[in-house]
Parts: structure tokens; sequence; C-alpha cells
DNA sequence: AACATGACATAAG
DNA sequence: CCTTATGCCATGT
């Protein structure tokens, strides 16, 4: 069985370590494709609970968490990603200090 | 099997 | 800053 994308976006999204947050652009970039980000967003989409993935650690490239603070799932992403230890301004994490690794730069 | 949709990113205007 | 277009995969109808 060969890895689908979904398998390796999972993959990546799971080595994500706990106070940090990557943007889907980065987990699409080290899962193979820079280009599948749209993917990845479908992939957290499909994201079954208690799979073990970090879905809430991955934000939008801006740092807004989906559908936005106002959204009732972003508004438990954030509370999820605080808890880490992850502070957020105006409805987005600051990638500056958050972001995993750190693309570009 | 074909078409439309979706938790995005990037380029161009 | 906003809109439009393109790229990619999986799912639902």
């Amino acid at each position: 069985m060969e890895k689908s994308a979904f398998d390796l976006i999972y993959d990546t999204v799971r080595q994500i370590p706990e106070g940090k947050v990557a943007s889907y652009g980065q987990i699409a970039e080290l899962a193979g494709n820079r280009r599948w980000a749209r993917v990845v967003g479908y992939a957290l989409h499909a994201v079954p609970e208690g799979s073990g993935i970090p879905w809430h650690r991955v934000v939008k490239k801006d740092g807004e968490v989906f559908g936005g603070a106002d959204s009732p799932g972003g508004k438990r992403q954030t509370e999820l990603l605080r808890g880490e230890g992850v502070k957020f301004t105006d409805g987005r994490v600051d990638m500056k200090k958050y972001q995993w690794g750190r693309r570009r730069f």
C-alpha cells in the first residue's frame, strides 16, 4: 500500500510539537507538495476524532484559525491552542513566535 | 464515470 | 486590500 496524500499529511501534522503551529502550506510542503494546501484543509476536515492528529495546531498562513475566531470551531481551536501556551492576537496566532520551524527566511 | 465542493496558497491585475 | 484564476486530493451526489 502506498501512502496517499492524506496519510502523508496526517503524518506531518502529527509531527507538530506542542505549543507550536504550522500553516497549511507548510504542511503541504513538508508532506511533499506545497500545492496540497487545499488537500490539507480537506484532510483536517476529515480527521476522525481520536486519531491523535493535532488538527488544532494547523492554521492559515495568516495564523488565523479555520472559519475565523468568530466561528464556533475557530473559537474551540483557539482555546485548545491557548491551553498549550499559544497566545492569540486579534483572532490570530503570533506566527513569528509559534510557527513550527519557520518557513521562509 | 462526471461534476461540484471544500478547514488553502500563490500569482497576477 | 479584493477578485480572479490555477493547482492538488478526497468525498458526495
